[in-house]
DNA sequence: ATCATAATGCAACATCTAGTTGCATTACTA
DNA sequence: TAGTAATGCAACTAGATGTTGCATTATGAT
């Protein structure tokens, strides 16, 4: 995993003032990245939206490209909820529900936009991987316990499930500009999950 | 579709000079952009490249948006290779193999880039859409002549299958900075044509 | 072939944004 | 509460962005 330290100067005085202006920057910062998007992100206007001289940031920061990767650290470790209902697909569905607002929200948006923008970038690179290997690992928990009830076969892989959902729906939200519905959610978790349930043994 | 005269003014001399101006201007966007990725992009290394001169970028295309929007008409429709091999796995596959490539390129870099960042702007969003529809459209005759040959029930979507197909390639490289080895895509191909056999007919 | 003029080249300019520096002020923390 | 880390502030430099007027070139109609 990636730590803090590693983008950001050590501070000797990192709590009281110091921490009211890292949190004011990052939430101006993802403000600003909802409604204008990487491209058009300027120090000037993050540091008027949150109340801190645009010289702090500088000190600090040093760019907007380097608040924004410390907003997609501090932020994006909150993971998707891992939905527990009983039912593999709709588990399924829940999870698919929650991955399309979880990269329609202005992090989710600047991490995409950085991986394709930063493609040599390894800190982006070591960003992503880290964000989605441990969300599939949490959720993989989703097919396991599918496993368990006996609903599907011991063989199949759970993190491949779970990343074919995330995988759909991110394409649909990102490169199709669809709307992720819950019948089309349905559909496509009714597919993935189709021909996984164990064969009867005979004995 | 989109038309290119929907974001360029119209020319009352579109041969001869103005299309080599045009093509070269184009040409050193793309790049550009392989280069240097949207976000850094300027007219003015754009007019370098090229050897057209600024003005003339400004007078014709008013901004380096615009220029990529441009280009993205001009070669974005170039789809993909339709395999056909006679297998639908083997064809998925081949597929499969011409979307990875056709994301690292520089065009569709920046059409990934386009649709993340400008999430409200209906040109990019038709660009998109008419894109991919093309895409799966033309693909789709890929499942269409599996299930003529019966290897697949009748009742298959085939643009659900190809998009499946784009879906798990793009998260890969994008998402995941996975590589795209041919064993990983029949792994997913595989999975994905798994049960859509049509069940036998007894009679 | 010729000619009106569309399109580009060129230089100089105005404008805006990004980022810096020196010093004053605030407020952590030992 | 004292030392100083961190921020606020204003003024500045540098560089990129976009514009304008005029000269030059080449297209397409006659």
């Amino acid at each position: 995993m990636l730590h803090y330290d590693e983008i950001m100067p050590s501070m000797k005085r990192p709590g009281g003032r110091s921490a009211r202006v890292r949190a004011a920057v990052l939430e101006g910062a993802v403000l600003e990245l909802g409604e204008f998007g990487w491209r058009s992100l300027s120090v000037d206007r993050i540091a008027a939206r949150s109340g801190v001289h645009k010289t702090t940031i500088y000190r600090r920061w040093g760019s907007a490209d380097r608040v924004v990767l410390d907003a997609l650290l501090d932020r994006g470790s909150e993971g998707f909820p891992i939905p527990d209902t009983g039912d593999l697909g709709e588990d399924l569905v829940c999870l698919g529900r929650s991955v399309a607002s979880g990269i329609t929200d202005p992090i989710g948006r600047a991490l995409a936009a950085a991986i394709i923008d930063e493609p040599d970038s390894p800190t982006i690179s070591r960003l992503a991987d880290a964000f989605w290997s441990q969300q599939f690992e949490e959720a993989r928990v989703i097919v396991d316990r599918a496993i368990k009830r006996g609903d599907v076969a011991s063989s199949v892989d759970g993190g491949q499930i779970v990343e074919s959902i995330a995988a759909r729906v991110w394409f649909r939200v990102m490169m199709r500009r669809g709307e992720v519905t819950d019948m089309w959610l349905e559909e496509i978790v009714g597919s993935t999950v189709e021909g996984l349930s164990p064969a009867v043994e005979r004995d």
